[in-house]
DNA sequence: CTCCTTGGTATCTATTGGAAACTATCTTTC
DNA sequence: GAAAGATAGTTTCCAATAGATACCAAGGAG
């Protein structure tokens, strides 16, 4: 793609792909990520939507996507007060990737489950 | 794919794919499955490649993999003994969007910095 | 005898995650 | 007029995890 790419190392500990992977790769984000796909969600919608998360833990995964230009907040001042949250196109070209693992765990997961029935039943406690 | 598919949602608390998301979505096991592209490699190879990870990590995430099948773990009896880890054809199946991942990280970052900076600047302490 | 290697485990502390309660503002209900 | 409900969070507290460090056993090299 570019002319000139420099050759990062992700094994290196100061790579910056290291620093980008540390504030990604979660799974509360990749469910975040997944969810936005499509129209823009509310935060209790979103809240709702993903079984289990906490109030806090929502806060603070979608300032953590939102400082790093993956998703918009757009405050509409309703009553009581709106906030959407919507992929910015940069977010919008990592969406795909995203739900590439998702549906490879949807896939995968039966094979997964035998793998660790089989594991525990090697390796006992 | 498959003739019937069963419709699982990722957003719910009790979804499989959740299940296997919890245990494979962080940097470490990420960083791991990518690094093991290729040849098996030792548990002293991986740890001094990918730098900063405490010996501690580094073997409750290779545990982590090898229960869930996606990598295998072979002993030589040799002095001192000799641990190899490798992925395996399931293991294999994740690689491809792993590094897609990686390689999204990679080429993204200056924009993803560039966020950083901009959400910096307009939300003061 | 001492140091180095192998692949770990044990221990301790710092950071994070999760559950629940609380805030503030306004609308609707009783 | 008081209470409940919705909005989007913050605060507080405790448990679980992550990371740093030390330690183990077995043997080879010096």
């Amino acid at each position: 793609m570019t002319a000139m790419q420099q050759a990062y190392n992700v094994y290196e500990d100061r790579c910056p792909t290291r620093l980008v992977l540390d504030r990604l790769a979660d799974k509360w984000a990749l469910l975040i990520l997944d969810r936005l796909e499509g129209e823009p969600v509310r935060f209790n919608h979103i809240r709702r939507d993903i079984k289990g998360i906490s109030q806090k833990v929502l806060a603070q995964t979608l300032r953590k996507l939102e400082r790093n230009g993956l998703i918009s907040r757009t405050i509409f001042p309703t009553v009581p007060v709106t906030v959407e949250y919507a992929l910015t196109p940069l977010g919008r070209t990592l969406t795909d990737t995203v739900s590439a693992l998702a549906h490879w765990a949807e896939k995968n997961m039966d094979a997964i489950f035998a793998a660790q029935r089989a594991y525990d039943e090697t390796h006992p406690v």
